[in-house]
DNA sequence: CGGCGCATGTAACTTGTTACATGATTCC
DNA sequence: GGAATCATGTAACAAGTTACATGCGCCG
């Protein structure tokens, strides 16, 4: 439970960063399998600085309107690896194209086409941008010991975006010959 | 918005139905990219009905405790069509296991491979269902009209989890070099 | 006669989103 | 000077889970 706490901290043990620069992370690396509000993130700072687990260390830095920067305490670091060795509990997802495309009987054919579509585009820029990540990550595996695990999380995007794409195609051309 | 609502309203579009039988559905049809619990379910069944949506046609069975089956209203089947033909905004998915594989440096190879081959078996096991679930399927693809596009849900879940015990078995060969 | 499956429901809680407020700096 | 980006935060709300309560029928 909590997986917010386990986020943050887990990014906190890379690096001592901002809610925002977390926040921007989450968005950019961690998009295509998680993602967080602000209105999660900020509160659970506050929580973790409270029980001892992070620190703010540079606090209201010069311009910029009272920017806190958070480290990881040894704690945070414990409580981190305990969850890492945890068995993986949750694994949530919903899915809303699958239930649109199992009710659609009720709709036109090309109406479920443009969903597919549109789901299809979405994830060739997902894909388009995961073999560029992969890329990048290559010419610089060695500058980090989490470098080559990082590589795993961005292949296992890489191989399930191909899969999309396989069925959306199928199902383009099934949609298709329907219509 | 409001998932709940039509996933109820799209299951009584095939026949009427009690809470508990669309619970066990969704649990047996739907679990790979969907689920519900019964306190999201039972007060979304009674909001449906005290706004006209669906109707409470047979309670109180004998024996039975008070069992209530619920019929889709002609401005349930309106809503749940407009809402079909809405595009699709939400794709929320939550995968630990990526989130321990991306911090995984900070434990034994050991431990993440143990949570890989956790991955894969549960996965291992979907995959076997929906073929089942396919061939099943297959076998009665005209006796509704709806058949072909479920075919295509099924088809969804089989392609992606090949695409999980692809990238299981990439991993798992992985981290056993580096233990 | 005990346990399982059928069956419904609620209260307390946790989790997560959205909208809003604030305000400085940087770039054009 | 205005837009975008950096930056933090909260309150109200929406969504979702868990634990619990209740109780019948059926099977062994």
């Amino acid at each position: 439970m909590r997986q917010t706490e386990f986020v943050v901290l887990g990014l906190l043990s890379e690096s001592p960063m901002t809610g925002y620069q977390i926040k921007k992370i989450i968005d950019l690396r961690f998009r295509f399998f998680w993602n967080e509000s602000y209105g999660q993130l900020y509160p659970t700072l506050k929580s973790l600085t409270r029980r001892g687990l992070i620190e703010e260390t540079g606090t209201a830095r010069k311009g910029r309107r009272n920017q806190r920067t958070y480290e990881l305490k040894p704690q945070g670091l414990k409580e981190l690896q305990d969850w890492l060795a945890q068995p993986v509990e949750r694994e949530s997802l919903r899915l809303e194209i699958l239930l649109k495309m199992y009710f659609s009987n009720l709709v036109s054919a090309e109406t479920m086409l443009g969903h597919v579509e549109a789901f299809r585009e979405k994830h060739q820029r997902d894909l388009k941008w995961l073999e560029l990540a992969k890329a990048e990550l290559e010419s610089i595996i060695d500058r980090h010991p989490n470098h080559p695990r990082v590589l795993r999380v961005v292949d296992f995007g890489i191989t399930v975006n191909e899969a999309y794409l396989k069925w959306s195609g199928e199902t383009i051309r099934y949609l298709g010959s329907e219509a």
